[in-house]
DNA sequence: CAGCATCCGGGTGGATACTG
DNA sequence: CAGTATCCACCCGGATGCTG
């Protein structure tokens, strides 16, 4: 579990803060978070961390589960999520080898913002979808 | 990424009518839920999303408050934003013009659970670079 | 001021073939 | 089974130049 939430109480920034240029929003926050933000938007990342999360599953057992998905990318995502330390990679020395992956406590505590983004989108694609349908009709005629 | 296209209705069978526990993204919630995370996790959106969460821009002020932005991709992204239902773009025709950006109610409500992804990413970041340094190290060796 | 048009380099990701 | 290696199409995104 992730108790170690450390509530941030939203300390709204006051705009400009005069003296130094604004790399206030930039420099200081983004450039930790972008790199989350960027595996979060990846298009296999949260797929296969929503499944783990489920129990340990070896290569072909998440490639059959994930329609669509390359061996290929597979291999590199899954590369990705080790490095990160999401994912644990197990290696079983038999013939034909046996590997398995696992999420780590850190991959896990991942599972609630990315389920709390998952409920907005959930909630709230009704709305973007009548939202796209308006743009697009306005821009076609 | 920017190209949230609408994809095609898939009419969905009515087995999971209310009795889901979790909340399944690989069957139904996935194609509902991917469009978002991709604009999560797009380079400029959520940067924008935070910057206009302070409040109305113009589109110079937002280039200027964000560092590195080509203003081909701010006007991108923005239309991606305004296509999706998140901001809204108002034109006051002027000589020069003055075009003003703002989040819509949608854009604020996304806020929360950005930034619940935003905290967590602050708040691992430095286990996440001891996960990536220690997993390089064991690589190169 | 607020864009759009164009070019283009680099990275992402699919398809395929081969290995231990 | 669980990868690695290679080729390649696509398109993301920066740079530049031009409009109203």
């Amino acid at each position: 579990m992730l108790e170690t939430h450390t509530d941030v109480p939203a300390s709204r920034s006051p705009e400009q803060a005069a003296s130094s240029p604004q790399l206030s929003l930039q420099s200081t926050g983004c450039r930790n978070v972008q790199p989350v933000l960027s595996r979060v938007g990846d298009k296999w990342s949260v797929l296969i961390v929503m499944i783990l999360s489920q129990g340990p599953r070896r290569f072909n057992e998440l490639k059959r589960q994930i329609d669509g998905i390359s061996q290929r990318m597979l291999t590199l995502t899954l590369r990705g999520l080790e490095r990160d330390g999401l994912v644990t990679r197990t290696v079983e020395a038999s013939v034909p080898p046996k590997v398995t992956y696992a999420l780590t406590e850190l991959g896990e505590s991942l599972r609630e913002p990315v389920e709390a983004l998952g409920h907005w989108a959930m909630a709230h694609i009704a709305c973007i979808r009548a939202a796209q349908e308006g743009f697009d009709a306005r821009a076609s005629q």
